[in-house]
RNA sequence: GUGAGUGUAGCUCAAUUGGUUAGAGCACCGGACUGUGGCUCCGGUGGUUGAGGGUUCAAGUCCCUUCACUCACCCCA
């Protein structure tokens, strides 16, 4: 399938070290995971305050009741139905959740159509104790799986909207504003103009907004402009807590033109990416505080959180080095020497999988060369034989692969020297 | 979804203006080494040239269709 990918067991086994370490940062700071439905119906994927245009972008069919359903695009939308569906969780609700989302994109480097996310929400509260925390855990993951250079830029809707209002630029196409800012990186201040224009927006505004945009360079210089501006005191609130959890001041920034582009954001958001490759953004996030709303008329709960693209973050790390394919977790192979002691073979397997050791018993057999040969290939550590010799003399042999040494040990050792393994 | 490029062995790449039976390295399999992997040496298997159709005496090479990947746009993780 276009965009989608098989994954063979070195892959998954790089996947799943990166999941662990997500889960370790997510469960340290509190959160629970949940899992929801593939499936969606349409009409809570569609409409208003959701994904904005990007909706053209799910998978939409009917099942075989006739009913619209889609696949899920992201986790916010979904957890903003579960918020609104189960009325009795008790808040704040700190969850994450790691699953896959469908996208109907048009697939390129680092970018897919079946994808993994990880995302970690706070739902239920306003304080930017919420925030701090979200981009703390960013931050940390980014550093535990090896990343030198990322950085979190951070903005805020509220202080967007509050400069196209200043600029007079109507709150209908504010959204359009946003996504032609966002891509000023790649195509420059004059591109963004160009973009503004394609919107229709007079040259006067334009300048005024591009202008107030180019001299914002610290959330400081935006005092001049908008006094009293919610979103300003926010920022600044989130960097002090930061500076609390000792988020190193260089990986994260503020960044007046970071605006993101889904429609459902009306508070701070933030945007994680690495020079190289260059790929897009690693993770992102912010505040939505309509959303669960948007489910539930009059449920006033807000909530922010954020999103990491696991999918980009491998292919960033494969091309950064970052992530050697971890060995086999398969500790021993217990090789057939011949079938005439098969009865021994098997039963040390049975012996030492008792122990807590992963064993594979060597599936079929052959020449004892080619037996090695499969364990050296695995990179398995261990390789036990059990032939005549041993039988005879009520022991077996381990040979050590990567030392290449190998002894004969009692058979009532058995265990002991299972147990010494168990830690290595 | 729109536009462009690429597609040859498991992988990385060769193959003259269209011209014999499509090659090499690595990998794989076998042997030297019949109770032992890596290293070395020797030998071997491996291809519907992405797939399908067309032009031609002749197609990996040219044309069309389709699929996959890459790039740009759109947008995003």
């Amino acid at each position: 399938m276009r965009g989608m990918h098989d994954r063979l067991p070195e892959e998954m086994r790089r996947l799943e070290k990166v999941i662990l370490i997500i889960k370790n940062v997510f469960k340290k700071y509190g959160f629970e995971q949940i899992e929801t439905p593939a499936l969606e119906y349409w009409e809570f994927l569609s409409g208003k305050d959701r994904y904005g245009e990007e909706e053209k972008l799910i998978y939409r069919f009917k099942d075989r009741g006739g009913r619209e359903v889609g696949l899920r695009y992201d986790f916010t939308v979904p957890l903003a139905r579960v918020m609104a569906t189960y009325t009795d969780i008790t808040l704040p609700f700190k969850r994450f959740q790691i699953q896959q989302v469908w996208r109907g994109d048009s697939p390129q480097y680092g970018r897919f159509r079946e994808f993994y996310q990880c995302d970690a929400d706070i739902v239920g509260s306003n304080s930017m104790i919420a925030e701090a925390e979200c981009i703390s855990i960013n931050y940390e993951i980014f550093s535990l799986l090896g990343f030198k250079e990322f950085k979190i830029r951070i903005n805020n809707r509220k202080i967007l909207q509050s400069l196209c209002n200043y600029c007079q630029i109507e709150p209908d196409i504010q959204l359009q504003v946003f996504r032609a800012m966002d891509k000023v990186e790649r195509i420059g201040i004059d591109g963004v103009a160009e973009k503004l224009e394609l919107h229709n927006v007079p040259v006067e505004k334009r300048k005024k907004l591009i202008d107030i945009l180019q001299d914002c360079k610290q959330i400081s210089d935006l005092k001049k402009v908008l006094k009293n501006e919610p979103g300003v005191t926010e920022i600044i609130e989130i960097f002090r807590l930061l500076s609390y959890l000792n988020v190193p001041q260089k990986d994260y920034c503020f960044d007046i033109w970071m605006a993101r582009g889904l429609d459902y954001y009306t508070g701070p958001i933030f945007e994680t990416a690495v020079k190289k490759p260059k790929i897009g953004s690693l993770a992102s996030g912010g505040r939505f505080d309509k959303l669960v709303e948007a489910f539930k008329p009059g449920h006033i709960m807000p909530a922010t959180g954020i999103s990491i693209g696991l999918e980009r973050v491998l292919v960033a790390m494969k091309e950064l080095d970052l992530c050697p394919t971890p060995d086999t977790y398969v500790k021993v192979l217990v090789a057939i020497f011949d079938p005439s002691h098969i009865e021994q073979t098997m039963q040390i397997a049975y012996k030492i999988r008792n122990c807590g050791i992963q064993t594979e018993v060597y599936a079929q057999p052959d020449k004892i060369n080619t037996q090695f040969k499969y364990a050296d290939k695995r990179k398995i550590p261990f390789v036990i034989i059990v032939g005549p010799d041993e039988v005879k003399n009520k022991c077996f042999t381990i040979k050590n692969m990567a030392t290449g040494k190998q002894q004969a040990k009692k058979m009532s050792d058995l265990i002991i020297w299972a147990k010494s393994i168990l830690d290595k």
